[in-house]
DNA sequence: GACGATATCCAAAGCGGTTTGAACCTATGA
DNA sequence: TCATAGGTTCAAACCGCTTTGGATATCGTC
């Protein structure tokens, strides 16, 4: 059923029932409603590629999902971040076209998607401190919301983030008015530009306060479990050990809270524990209770914004740069005390 | 750069430059180089839109993933399996359309890309034992093959699938042979196949040997840290509670070792804990040294082999099942030892 | 009654490829 | 020498939709 057999059968021209069907107002009322239900009851689905092909929109946003070239590994988040997206592109009739690709093959799938038009926009994922995918894009031309930020400039391009540096300085701000002075931050690979704001927000805590950085306690690093493992059980280890840790994920913070146990020491009481919490979905910070103290900022919901403003940013041709701040939400939970219990230590 | 264009260009019809293009025979080896070259030179791209329309194939698969109707949360594993596949799309020229759906919504999913023709093939996450997806895959006609099985009647239809039965059996196996009888089950949700599957595996082990099924020791549900936790500290805090733990996930075996080492325990000592490793990127089974013994089956492997095979079926158009079961490896671990150990308890 | 405005509809020309059917050469064999 | 076959190339139709630029009918207005 193509839209020349359902004219053929209405007795209209192809182009009537065309407008008719888009919504254009230079067809009678009457028309339509014949239209539409000749279309319903002899269900006919317009050809997507067709009306792609007249229309050069592509009606599909791309994500380019980068591959660490360490261990190909995909950074957990996207997952739920994309399916947050995904909520809005399926009520607005877009599709997500997908590619995972190691770093240097990056540039090349971007400029193919362009060329081959096989998108109307992009996402960026895993924004880095500098990012040549930025002018990459900026050449290329389409619109593009970026999950993060790149850098210093972020008044050039849309985005929309979580606020890492208000996150971790508050958090870091909490430990010290519980009266810890020696707190550990294991953080995520700083040419990632959300680390790297994240270790300004821990620093800029010490530094408001006229305190000096403990440039000891701060490690980087991929956000795994063992990577909180070592980093704990390496600083526990030490005689000027740390009485709290903050860490950029549940899963380290997880690796964290085994090495503390296994070095005897008890979370929330003689050693505190903090971290950014992505909350995604097969990684609950608890269940019933939390399990950590935690910064908050659903990833899902940054998914949510993003997809939107970039539809936004295609359906009005307006490319004017966009942003959208998410500030994390402060969560308390049983994995923080006062520093005054393990004076003794 | 249209194939006009360069057809102009090169003084030659578009149908010679497409047959050029396309490795068509009748084409003379000098015009063929004459037009690669042209092409590569002037950097033309065809409109894959329009030759969608001109040819009706989508070079895309769909991957439509089901959310689960509780948590809206996405199977960590899905990440790598996409990632393995994407490798082999990417090199054969295959785009991924993807879709992150709650079970409701997936028929209407599934009916929409092929109405609209906007996919070659369907990739199928997430099995159930009674998987209603299989039967309107056929209906709908396009070649798909299901990551995972369904069910008893595995004839009809493609997969790739890990031999959990197997990897489950064996693993019970040895804890059996190192005297454990008292072996508890920490299972995925059992309407999924593979975790159905995984029971079975684990049930004959005992029943092989003659002896009685632990069903006191046996549950299931969302393979989370928590669900190991609370699985680990409720049986533990049994008076005959169980002398070993077999779990379906690395992250659940997280949870089960914070409860055994809460509960004083030691793992691989006091308790043996033996658990499913589906290899995904973010989530190492340890380091340098395993943490836990596993069962390995990276989905990775599951997702290239996966793909091969559908795109093999898409472009022989032989849709004549095939199956690929992939046999987990065994790999030891200081988390399990025998049970004698134990015996003073 | 003529004219412009408005509402409604349509033929035909794209969009950028692929594919069918035929034409044109050149070499081969009778 | 001529028919035949094989190797190359092309013009034109087609895929199914959108959109431009009228055409036609209706209506109010002067």
């Amino acid at each position: 059923m193509t839209l020349k057999d359902l004219a053929k059968l209405l007795q209209l021209s192809p182009t009537t029932v065309s407008r008719a069907l888009n919504g254009y107002t230079e067809v009678s009322e009457a028309t339509r409603l014949r239209v539409a239900e000749a279309a319903k009851t002899h269900g006919y689905q317009p050809n997507v590629q067709a009306r792609k092909l007249a229309t050069g929109r592509a009606m599909a946003i791309g994500h380019v999902i980068p591959l660490s070239q360490t261990h190909e590994m995909v950074n957990p988040t996207f997952t739920d971040m994309l399916s947050g997206a995904g909520e809005i592109y399926a009520a607005q009739g877009y599709d997500i076209l997908m590619a995972m690709v190691p770093e240097a093959d990056q540039e090349a799938t971007y400029r193919s998607m362009v060329r081959k038009r096989t998108v109307d926009g992009f996402i960026v994922h895993g924004a880095q401190v500098d990012d040549r995918r930025i002018d990459l894009l900026r050449e290329l031309g389409l619109p593009f919301v970026v999950h993060g930020r790149a850098g210093e400039n972020t008044d050039a391009y849309s985005w929309v983030d979580a606020d890492h540096y208000r996150g971790f300085r508050r958090a870091t701000e909490h430990l010290l008015a519980l009266g810890h002075r020696c707190i550990a931050l294991v953080n995520g690979v700083e040419t990632m530009d959300f680390a790297h704001r994240r270790r300004q927000g821990f620093e800029a805590a010490f530094i408001m306060q006229g305190l000096p950085v403990p440039h000891q306690y701060m490690t980087s690093g991929e956000m795994t479990e063992h990577q909180g493992y070592d980093a704990a059980a390496e600083m526990l280890s030490w005689a000027d050990r740390p009485t709290a840790i903050v860490t950029s994920s549940l899963i380290s913070a997880m690796g964290a809270r085994r090495a503390i146990e296994e070095a005897g020491e008890v979370m929330g009481k003689t050693i505190s524990v903090i971290t950014f919490d992505d909350e995604i979905g097969f990684l609950k910070n608890g269940y019933k209770t939390p399990m950590f103290s935690a910064m908050q900022s659903p990833v899902r919901v940054a998914g949510r914004r993003a997809a939107q403003m970039l539809i936004d940013q295609i359906e009005t041709r307006d490319f004017a740069p966009r942003r959208v701040l998410l500030e994390p939400v402060l969560l308390l939970g049983p994995s923080c005390g006062p520093v005054a219990l393990h004076d003794q230590n």
